[in-house]
DNA sequence: TAATTATGAAACCATTTAGTATCACGTCAA
DNA sequence: TTGACGTGATACTAAATGGTTTCATAATTA
């Protein structure tokens, strides 16, 4: 599957998202993690596998732990797709701003 | 179902964001959107539902016709969540060109 | 070395998703 | 006012998704 969809995948579920929210405080290992949710370990390994595939968690080993960890530059990939409509918002918005003041006078 | 999960449900088709794509140019009846996809109307009318549903296009009806907009509100609300990591990745890329000068020296 | 711990992986299930085909309905033009 | 046109809505299907349970494996530690 093509990157972009793999990360907007990783993001279109609400328990992943809420991972990554956790993992933006600290480095964590799957049962670090699950410890979090109200599910099974092997539930919440499954979305750091989707997250991890999304580019948006990297993974280190150790010993007999995985460390799960936040990926900035993937996190940052996403961020940028929406700067394709940045000249659309910043012109609609101001737009809907002198015109909500015309209305105001 | 909440509005941010209904945002990122919207947003994790690879159609649905060309369609957002599209909407960026100019504004599109269903049967115009269409045009631009190997699908039937009625699948590219479910994913217009689809991100009406996500608050990230508007629909203004005029005669027989719907009229498909990009919200440019809904869209900026969707690249605001992202702000919440902006302090994360700010320090990690910076960290991380640091530790690239320094192996390059 | 044996028991424990952290994880990987497979099989299974219910629900959602993305598409299809089909038909009904309101609007516009001749 | 009768079609034709643009759309809405429903029923159906195959595949993906999000969860479970269960068992295997590798690394620690007593």
């Amino acid at each position: 599957m093509e990157q972009e969809q793999l990360g907007f995948r990783a993001l279109a579920d609400v328990t992943r998202r809420d991972i990554l929210r956790l993992l933006a405080e600290k480095d964590m290992t799957i049962a670090e993690v699950a410890e979090n949710f109200d599910m099974t370990r092997a539930a919440v390994k499954k979305h750091l596998t989707i997250l991890q595939e999304g580019d948006l968690i990297s993974v280190h080993v150790s010993g007999r732990s995985r460390v799960n960890a936040l990926n900035p530059i993937g996190l940052k990939q996403m961020f940028d797709w929406f700067s394709y409509f940045d000249a659309f918002w910043e012109d609609r918005l101001s737009t809907l701003k002198s015109e909500i003041e015309k209305d105001l006078q």
